[in-house]
DNA sequence: AGCTACGATATCGAGAACCGACATCGAGAA
DNA sequence: TTCTCGATGTCGGTTCTCGATATCGTAGCT
């Protein structure tokens, strides 16, 4: 594991569920996510992305449509019902992990919800 | 990768950072760690957590020093200064991506940051 | 001191995921 | 039909994850 490669390692997996965040949102193919990580400066190889997708979609999270685009093919996902579902889940979980790490410190993210402030203070042994 | 198990995929770098988030916070060892995170509903095997420990010190982001609790021997990891310059990195990381994910939609997230949104928004050619 | 108990830390092998490189596909141009 | 080229799909080597197992170290006991 590279120096730098130690902030993306813990943003892998949250930059996957952007895919069925933005399937959520709009019809987005492959490229198209692509072109939308490198914004946030990340990068998800063609070798995880198109596996990714097509996981997803196998779980029944995405569902796609052919479209011809430029005289390009392109396939494009949408997330189905139970992925919504899915998604609102992980916005719970997500809510949940970074609100502790983005409260009460030297930074002013007082913006982050404070839910589970409580759930971690119980004394140890 | 099962069903369940995408939402946990989703955040398993999430959860590792929270061990760099508690070492800056207070000394912690391996075994808080994994105390801590199941009451997230999480859970790091040993076969990771550890690895990840010895990591993150040779990359010098944690030191760590041995204590003797209860008649055993305990490794307690403080971030360094590297260590909590990482941690801030990661969190406007974390504000970037998450604010996205959370704001807009049809659930009341609005106490996520939007400052990316213009970032995103140019028109797909 | 030597022995045992036990929690914490560390390691190992099998399986899974990731990445970069390469292959395939398909629509329009020539 | 053949070529072009962007988009999608696949493959092998490398790295990561997990559960099981081993080691380590302190304290209590004799």
């Amino acid at each position: 594991m590279s120096d730098d490669g130690i902030v993306r390692h813990f943003f892998s997996g949250f930059i996957r569920l952007h895919i069925l965040y933005h399937a959520a949102k709009e019809p987005i193919c492959g490229a198209e996510i692509t072109e939308e990580l490198i914004h946030h400066g990340y990068r998800l190889s063609q070798g995880t992305l198109y596996p990714t997708l097509h996981l997803l979609e196998k779980l029944g999270y995405l569902k796609n449509e052919s479209r011809v685009v430029n005289g390009r093919r392109r396939k494009y996902y949408r997330a189905t019902a139970a992925g919504k579902r899915i998604l609102n889940q992980a916005r719970s979980k997500m809510q949940e992990l970074v609100a502790e790490v983005l409260e009460d410190d030297d930074r002013d993210f007082q913006t982050a919800r404070r839910k589970q402030r409580d759930a971690r203070t119980e004394p140890k042994q």
